[in-house]
DNA sequence: ATGGGCACCTGGCTGC
DNA sequence: TGCAGCCAGGTGCCCA
């Protein structure tokens, strides 16, 4: 369910809850999420301190005092800190057991998510190390995405979200992006000039950054840390909005499929 | 190397 | 009311 700003708001919002705090026992209830879920691990992160809540692309990263747990939440995860005594409802996965009874506990009922307890660098992980930058960097060329786009025939839109090339953009906010910087979805990502490219990517980062101020976009069950919901989506431009009107100039918002996504777009703002 | 398609899952909604 | 079919915020792998 989650991408970039919904990852980042989380992160932000079990930082203050979770640094410094002692992790007592680690409790998965299946046997795999995306990956196998090793028993042995509950022996390496039980009596570790969080010192850190990180993120990189979509994963979530807590720093322990010997290695870190890497948490990706895959379409339907959702992470949230609770007194303990409660009772894991359905599809409650995970449960990291903190010192002060409260729980960590990770519901994903479609199971694409992914825990990884990990004792070396995670960034040598082979499932990180192969992202591409943070959109969000400050240090990313504005024309990273002009280069990046040369010789690739792919629709833009599936190039946007490719984690290879630039990660955190996942349906909705490519969808966003494009109507914001009025290009086409399905042009081939080679045909962008290098002001569009550098637009696209311009458009990109304000977006995902406005999200972030927003908390987020909830559609279905994303939540915060503390169960609230986010505000972004009520600034979605075309994303689910087949069939009304464009809030620029009042076509009506298309809906086609790349890349066996949903795509939304107003075919007379995007070129 | 690139791009397209599929697989992994469950749940909610739609339409017959 | 019941049920089949389709759709959903992600991503790794396989194949042409």
């Amino acid at each position: 369910m989650p991408e970039l700003p919904e990852v980042e708001t989380l992160r932000r919002g079990l930082e203050p809850l979770v640094i410094g705090r002692r992790i007592e026992e680690l409790i998965c209830r299946v046997p795999k999420l995306r990956q196998p879920l090793e028993p042995a691990w509950n022996a390496g992160v039980a009596g570790q301190k969080i010192l850190a809540v990180g993120r990189r692309a979509k994963y979530l990263l807590f720093e322990l005092e010997r290695g870190s747990l890497v948490l990706h939440l895959g379409m339907s995860g959702v992470l949230r800190l609770l007194n303990a005594g409660i009772e894991p409802q359905k599809h409650d996965h995970i449960d990291l057991r903190l010192d002060q009874n409260q729980v960590l506990r990770f519901n994903d009922s479609r199971r694409f998510g992914l825990l990884l307890y990990l004792e070396t660098n995670p960034f040598d992980h082979p499932l990180l190390k192969k992202l591409g930058p943070e959109p969000l960097d400050f240090l990313l060329p504005c024309d990273y995405l002009f280069t990046a786009t040369r010789h690739r025939r792919v629709a833009i839109k599936n190039l946007i979200m490719n984690q290879q090339i630039l990660v955190g953009v996942g349906n909705i906010y490519a969808s966003e992006a494009l109507f914001a910087a009025s290009i086409d979805p399905r042009r081939p990502a080679e045909s962008l000039t290098k002001n569009e490219a550098i637009h696209l990517l311009a458009q990109i980062q304000k977006i995902l950054q406005q999200a972030i101020e927003a908390g987020g976009t909830t559609l279905k069950d994303f939540r915060h840390s503390d169960g609230k919901p986010g505000y972004f989506r009520q600034q979605l431009q075309v994303y689910g909005r087949r069939g009304e009107k464009c809030r620029c100039c009042g076509q009506k918002i298309q809906q086609l499929v790349l890349g066996q996504r949903s795509t939304y777009f107003c075919s007379r703002c995007q070129h």
